[in-house]
DNA sequence: TGTACATCAGTGAACGCGCGTTCACTGATGTAC
DNA sequence: TGTACATCAGTGAACGCGCGTTCACTGATGTAC
């Protein structure tokens, strides 16, 4: 885990930083990581990075500007992984479904302060074009889950709307997420039992519901 | 809805503002209303409020006092509001369970800055006593619930831990809550149907599974 | 009913601080020829 | 291979600003007698 401030000492004695987009990226990720999407300056994290703090305006336009890139990476490797952890539906609706889960749990775990730029920090999503392309291409696999779900229910069991069970899906999958998994370590509530055992059940009992059964739609 | 700075013109014209506790709070709420719970500063409602910046110090220790106040406050009425909806389980535990939800998107809508004071600020539970009391008695009504749910199972089907009920029955409301109806208006997602239509959907087709149904466990 | 006094709530001035932003600048890099 | 030059990335000083917090204070309130 790197500390905010740590990384001022990175060895430069160049002039040009080199990579400064990036170190301000990685500096303002530990900041959201130890204070939460609010909980740093502009000019701090150019302090932190070691760099007077007239430079990060090189490469954004403000401090806003940075989190969105921040969250439209942060939706990249989410999509990314959860469409890895979807596989085409293989081998089976139910466990690629529980398995974007866990994806979607191991994200949330992995990287809470991109998961906090994503969704706590109430950004205009309609302002930021790349944002929500991105953040789309996430839920597009949301959608494809639930695409399939819907088209392997067991006939004469209700059929929803694919659209309502991809929203019931990523629903339950962000409820527990921000409020066990995400967020500074005080603030999760603590319960008996692994938040990703808790999002397997809750999608196992509703997909049961349609009919669904891991190796039943085989 | 009361405007920021709006509440400075009250008619004082007294040295004591008599009200100052209330009116501090209401300031603040309407400031997180419009900038989220990090929008605001400690001066800033002093302002708002037509006071000198030393005043709130007689009423809340910091900022974050008044945060947890607003939090606190919040969990009592919300609390309250599920407590009726819930009314005993009556007529029937899953209508009851319906009615929780829509109390609980009616509180998220009503007070979306109450909302996010309580779940959006990251606030360590442990260190805010009166606090996590406040919001064990929200939950303690959805553990009711899902107490009485479990207990409604149909024999032969497999009945979950309660707990875990609640947790789902939580988490959903609550994704669903932060997803698509609280925070600033250009944050939340469009979705073509009302958040309630799509809790009330997700709760009945978890709670089917469990071999629940409206009038069954009469 | 009146008065003395303790308590309380809000004042306003002051402080040091760090922020966001701008500006003319300068050192490094890359490229055309 | 060398040189001139355009471009670029970062400098550092400066600005005005508002914040959080403190302090001795003062005006209002309530209460004991």
């Amino acid at each position: 885990m790197t500390c905010p401030g740590e990384s001022g000492s990175r060895s430069r004695g160049t002039y040009h930083h080199g990579n400064l987009r990036e170190a301000l990226i990685e500096a303002a990720l530990s900041f959201i990581l130890e204070r939460g999407p609010a909980g740093f300056a502009f000019a701090e994290i150019a302090r932190a990075v070691g760099v007077s703090p007239a430079a990060p305006y090189r490469h954004f336009r403000d401090r806003n500007a940075l989190i969105a890139e921040i969250a439209r990476r942060g939706y990249e490797r989410f999509a990314a992984e959860l469409e890895r952890a979807w596989n085409g539906g293989r081998p089976d609706p139910v466990i690629a479904i529980e398995n974007c889960g866990k994806a979607y749990l191991a994200f949330a775990r992995r990287e809470p302060a991109s998961y906090a730029a994503m969704f706590q920090t109430g950004f205009p999503l309609e302002q930021e074009p790349a944002l929500m392309l991105a953040a789309d291409r996430a839920f597009a696999v949301i959608r494809a889950a639930a695409n399939a779900a819907c088209d392997a229910v067991r006939p004469g069991t209700i059929r929803p709307p694919p659209l309502m069970v991809a929203l019931h899906i990523w629903a339950l999958s962000h409820g527990i997420a921000s409020l066990f998994v995400g967020g500074p370590d005080g603030a999760r509530r603590k319960i008996p039992m692994s938040p990703e055992d808790l999002l397997e059940a809750g999608l196992l009992i509703y997909l049961q519901s349609l009919g669904l059964r891991a190796g039943i739609a085989k």
